[in-house]
DNA sequence: TTTCAAGTTCCAATATGTGAAACTTGGTTT
DNA sequence: AAACCAAGTTTCACATATTGGAACTTGAAA
């Protein structure tokens, strides 16, 4: 569960490396667990802890005595959300794709190693949508984790494979980096890729990469369902119409710009 | 828009820092534009960006050389949102009681100064989350602000109040240190307050607070509707019902203990 | 009262961050 | 093509913030 972001960013590299292990808990949790697994002693702990807090990207909790994620991440994850993530220009492509075939539609992104889903649609069910965007799930035994990981510079791929776990979750899963990279290359050859039960036991989707016109990989696109329901060949079926949905996104991805707001920026707030 | 987080939190106070001004232009952000407005020198500022940039809480585009807040930053407000925000206790109550009344509720959090909208309900709307959770609004003209702050101790309030800009939006907009301080008084005698169309013009609301046994903030609720649909005196008599639902989300507020998932953890992730 | 674990503070040694200035890059003008 | 300029990147001597062992405080339990 630990990450090599980069390797060492410094003071600024540790305290986020603190704030990312009280995520990781996916609790409250009191100063010593966090010390238990964190990598320093206990004062530098320590200071790291109080200044998070003090800075709101960890909340303290006087009655229970614990830390837990800030909701200043909340307002930052706002701006990231909005900017940095496919989700606001692809909504109405994937909403649109869901409705159509009828199954749960994923959109994800890479974070760091692993697949952030960043969001999620249902067909016919209302929008949960924290509950869903935010998620993290495995690169290696995921529809679109194997599509992203497809079309990584080789440098960038070494790294990603590096760091997974290569857990085996079924009987299915792809347990050892030459599996993988065998899987990788067919995904290559295809242009699409899919999830056969890899990661969990009767889910099945077809994934495929979303890319900029120099072929960077900025996300992944899956159609979710499970052996109940269909099978891989009625999957395959549905590809021209999600890498349709694909295109139009990484096309819109490409052009959008944001409107110029920079001067009317929301005099709302606090101070300034 | 800055903000005095504590004072001084050494370096890493000093990126938290940049990474605010990045999300504060609301767009994807060039470094020179980061720069004019830093309190830090170029070079400083440089290793800043390219800190947070390998850390994952920036993300930079290379075909527009711009930094945008980063995906990494979803995935922690992933855990914010589910242990530091009242949502998930509250959305079960705000949900009927939006269905009940009819109207928009609001459930908010003070973050820093400000007022920090964690989720939303319209009645009969699916669900938009993220487009509106993080949201952020000012506390002094507010209903859920000023219902917070009503409750804040002394110490606590001053800071608050120091922070304000007192810009007025409308005629009704409460535009001094005195004038709001009344009001506060007046929200702590009756245990409810309004927004009287001090923010939004037709805008009106009827807030209350979230607070724990011992009186702490936790947050606030409110109801919102506008003078063509409806009235002030309308809305007060809706407080009892709202109340209810306060209630009920502070004692789950501090009932509330996570279930003991410490040692299954999912196994999922990247390497451990 | 004693004991112990959990949390907090202290401070000298030193690793880290700082920022002026120099340099590189890529695009635009003469 | 040469000169120019703005934007971005690197360098390095200096100063400061971080480090972490150890001592201290707190509060609960024996």
């Amino acid at each position: 569960m630990s990450q090599d972001r980069g390797k060492s960013d410094g003071t600024v590299g540790k305290a986020l490396e603190i704030l990312d292990l009280v995520a990781s808990f996916g609790r409250p949790v009191r100063f010593s667990d966090v010390l238990e697994r964190a990598p320093f002693p206990k004062a530098t702990v320590y200071r790291f802890i109080q200044t998070l807090t003090s800075q709101g990207m960890l909340s303290y909790d006087p009655d229970r005595q614990t830390y837990a994620p800030g909701i200043r991440l909340v307002r930052l994850a706002h701006s990231a959300w909005q900017q940095s993530s496919l989700a606001p220009i692809a909504r109405p492509h994937i909403d649109a794709l869901a409705q159509e075939v009828g199954e749960t539609v994923h959109l994800a992104q890479l974070d760091n190693a692993q697949v952030l889903y960043v969001d999620k649609i249902v067909p016919g069910q209302p929008i949960e949508m924290y509950s869903q965007a935010g998620k993290v799930g495995p690169a290696y035994c995921t529809g679109v984790g194997k599509a992203m990981m497809a079309y990584l510079e080789p440098e960038h791929l070494a790294a990603v494979i590096a760091q997974q776990s290569f857990h085996v979750f079924t009987e299915y899963t792809l347990a050892s980096e030459q599996a993988l990279r065998a899987e990788l290359m067919d995904i290559r050859t295809n242009g699409y890729g899919f999830d056969r039960e890899e990661h969990e036991p009767n889910i099945i989707c077809a994934a495929i990469p979303i890319l900029t016109a120099q072929g960077r990989v900025l996300g992944a696109l899956s159609v979710t369902s499970s052996t109940q329901r269909t099978n891989l060949a009625a999957l395959e079926a549905l590809v021209p119409r999600i890498l349709r949905a694909a295109f139009a996104i990484a096309c819109e991805a490409e052009s959008w710009r944001f409107p110029d707001q920079s001067n009317m920026q929301s005099a709302q707030a606090a101070k300034g």
